[in-house]
DNA sequence: TCGCTTACATACCGCATGGTATGTAACGGC
DNA sequence: GCCGTTACATACCATGCGGTATGTAAGCGA
């Protein structure tokens, strides 16, 4: 039975929802879905048990609200939108690659892609958390093909390659790096990788030498 | 208070050992370490769980033992003996990445790569998996460093690049093909990405054009 | 054949977890 | 000011978990 004289918080479920959207991230940055603890992330909120089951259904939905609405606009804010400027495409995907690579936070290091981190995780266990981040991954492959043709269209990157099996291997490429430098803990190994990859997109110029 | 009569099953150490770091390895490539349950391994082996406890001290042991004794040679095994050929380094290349995206089974395409997934999940928790893991991923960057330095011998790739550095690289890639394809659960893109690492090395034959 | 050690078997425990039942206080339309 | 709905709060539960205590039987050297 609860107490007679409960001290509700302040009523403003949209920042309530929030609060426990960016929680749930964090938590679930470290930890994973599976390990990430409600109580854990009710803890660091102060949001009550009640107010998150008001808000979601279950932990998995709380889990897909992060992913459709935290992880997804990390993603495109960070290696997406950075492509979509007036200008040359491959200067734009040099300078997106040195400002990540300017930006590497020990956390990051540490913690690696959160995408990449839930995708190993979940995308075998479920089958609507492998289809949200299906649909990221997605999203980011079209966003970095569409750069690609852009950078063709102009004459900046050559016309016989395959845009979108770049860009897959791109995106790949920089999960991959994100996640050895997490593995060995070693920032220098991202740093160096990223730098690879800007080699990489320079041998996409046109020049003498086709690659088939 | 046990039964009276226990049915103890043959007494064969070295093979209830095997079969446990087997069916271990198998429970945490499905579910991860941390998600990975003693009860479901003992429940596919037959073994009890004191013969686990007398094999080994505790799960953490057990998750060690799997990723020293059964990861590691499964990545020795594909990734690097390959190498180890006599003849031509890049065309030793070429072939195993072709040989890998040949036998790719549904089962990989699913679940990835082991030691990419337990990196992914356990680097950041326990110190211990964080270096087991680390010295493996050094393993596998060596070797391949190795292959490359062998290739600038004898004149089959171009001595201006940094071995480590494209070691790394490559190995990145390769790693987050699988963890991408896995997301995606498609095949097909990693057979694409396996594909442009082909592509990538061809790039490293010495010639006209310098990438730097 | 005795006796110690190794290799297993069984029962049980404490704990953290996700989830639920139930209650109450704030808000908003009327 | 009433009342239904929304937004929370609290107590509690069932379950699965890793781990342990304790027992037994096989092997084996002397």
């Amino acid at each position: 039975m609860p107490r007679r004289t409960a001290r509700t918080r302040v009523r403003a479920p949209d920042q309530t929802r929030e609060t426990l959207l960016q929680a749930a991230f964090l938590e679930m940055f470290r930890h994973g879905f599976q390990a990430a603890s409600l109580e854990r992330i009710l803890g660091h909120t102060g949001v009550t048990k009640g107010a998150l089951y008001h808000h979601f259904p279950d932990k998995a939905a709380l889990g897909l609200a992060v992913v459709n609405e935290v992880v997804r606009g990390l993603m495109l804010a960070r290696w997406v939108a950075p492509l979509e400027v007036p200008g040359d495409a491959l200067p734009a995907f040099t300078a997106m690659l040195r400002d990540r690579a300017s930006r590497l936070t020990p956390r990051e290091i540490e913690l690696g892609c959160p995408l990449n981190n839930l995708a190993q995780e979940m995308a075998p266990l479920d089958a609507r958390f492998r289809r949200a981040i299906d649909a990221i991954y997605a999203e980011w492959r079209a966003g970095v093909a569409r750069a690609l043709v852009r950078g063709q269209a102009e004459g900046s990157i050559r016309r016989d390659i395959d845009a979108a099996g770049v860009a897959a291997f791109l995106v790949a490429a920089v999960e991959g790096s994100y996640g050895l430098a997490k593995g060995t803990g070693d920032g220098s190994l991202l740093r160096n990788n990223l730098r690879m990859l800007e080699l990489f997109l320079e041998g996409l110029r046109p020049g003498r030498r086709a690659r088939r």
